[in-house]
DNA sequence: AGCTCATGTGAACGGCTTTTACATGAGCCG
DNA sequence: CGGCTCATGTAAAAGCCGTTCACATGAGCT
């Protein structure tokens, strides 16, 4: 009856070899298929192999293991914002939405490490690497912002870039945790999670005075590079919605 | 050592009389206290002095309470954002901010609550009583968005009311979940959540074309009652945002 | 070859969820 | 009033999980 487990046993020897990050490997799938909320430790170690003890050697808990998965979590989350943001090429608004992109494709694409970190309920102050972490990814969103900000139109007061920041932040992840995520993703919606951020972005930037009908902007920007017929996602004629009927 | 049990058993008899009414009350404390996820169904029973088994007889499972919970959250939040809506009055953009401000008051207020019914992860869709719930209070906010796209400044594309009532929705849940509640209301911000999300709210209503620096607009619309010298949370001069320095 | 210590095991404790058989007593019926 | 019935409560038990502890194993150093 237990030929598996001794099996197991047989073909990897008494010691694992790389628990730690089997584990984690682990828990990454179980969190993606049930949520961090059902993920057990337990669940874990089997799926790795080992008793339900072993874990304990490499987690102090299961919430340790939680915050490490959240950790990497935050680092390719700002590694893929980075990615995104490009240095602000081709041109800044061009580069700023990809980020918003970037920010509901993460969602989309790593549920696991996006549950851990936003809807796992672990308390991210409580861990200084890990409240880092989060705050390095947050500055690459600031850090676009605040080239954003410094093209501001000319005669209009200049939005601060900390506020843009946070607006972006907060409908990136409205939208993700509301319509892009899970069986919230089923609402019928009028148009695509990406879609609806992307106009909301515009309208809101809109709002800031910056032009957003034709990128690069004709103000004062200085193309870091010739703006490409960029864009198959672009703005739709007709502005950030779909034409009126 | 088991007297407190027996003398609870005295004091209210065999029967408990009113025990679901009594389970979800303490489940609502429990939830604020320690998040959906750390809620425990014998715990609740043992705050309303039962065994662990009785709950029961009420409730097929942990579940259903819960989703019993999120059900009239739902509805409380329903009538708690009509009444802030109030039709409309005394203008339509003084209401419209107001639903805002009390989607933010609620998820305060009401950790127990939001928190059932926007992260315990349980699937809305899958109950139609709780989906119904759920759209009548989303609902309000659509038919604000349809009156408020109403009034759109002519000459402009008239924005899809459902869009921007997606979009409200979203920046409210990013800012509440973000910002408003639990730990994270502890990120070191520049502003209140309540002025944050004021302010983008705004930026968005401007980007669509709609007059925000005084209320009521001089524009079309029809003041359903006299103007008054409402709004100390209004806008403050210079902008949705502070001074820049 | 032998020692040591990181890593893994099994057993055990307490707590949780859920089921089952049984107990209680409130409300109804004659 | 006496007795029946059934909703509502209880205790006990099975199965799972997290966590700890004493003990086993074997990889790597000397």
């Amino acid at each position: 009856m237990s030929w598996r487990k001794e099996q197991r046993r047989a073909e990897r020897g008494y010691h694992h070899g790389n628990l730690k990050e089997a584990l984690l490997q682990a828990a990454l799938g179980l969190i993606a298929e049930k949520g961090a909320a059902g993920f057990t430790f337990a669940d874990a170690a089997r799926m790795a192999g080992v008793s339900a003890a072993a874990p304990y050697r490499h987690f102090r808990d299961r919430d340790e293991l939680l915050s490490s998965i959240a950790q990497r979590g935050f680092e390719q989350f700002e590694s893929r914002l980075t990615a995104a943001w490009d240095d602000g090429r081709p041109d800044t608004v061009t580069a700023f939405e990809r980020v918003g992109r970037a920010y509901l494709a993460f969602a989309r694409e790593e549920p696991a490490f996006y549950n851990a970190m936003f809807e796992s309920g672990l308390p991210v102050d409580a861990n200084p690497a890990l409240q880092a972490a989060s705050e390095r990814a947050f500055n690459v969103i600031r850090a676009a912002a605040e080239r954003l900000a410094a093209l501001a139109p000319p005669g209009t007061p200049r939005p601060p870039a900390m506020m843009m920041a946070l607006h972006i932040w907060s409908m990136a992840h409205g939208v993700a945790s509301l319509f892009s995520r899970g069986d919230a993703a089923r609402r019928k919606l009028p148009m695509s999670p990406d879609e609806l951020l992307e106009a909301e972005v515009l309208i809101y930037l809109r709002g800031l005075g910056f032009p957003t009908d034709r990128r690069p902007a004709k103000s004062a920007e200085p193309p870091p590079v010739p703006p490409e017929a960029s864009s198959g996602s672009g703005v739709p004629p007709g502005g950030p919605w779909g034409k009126p009927k």
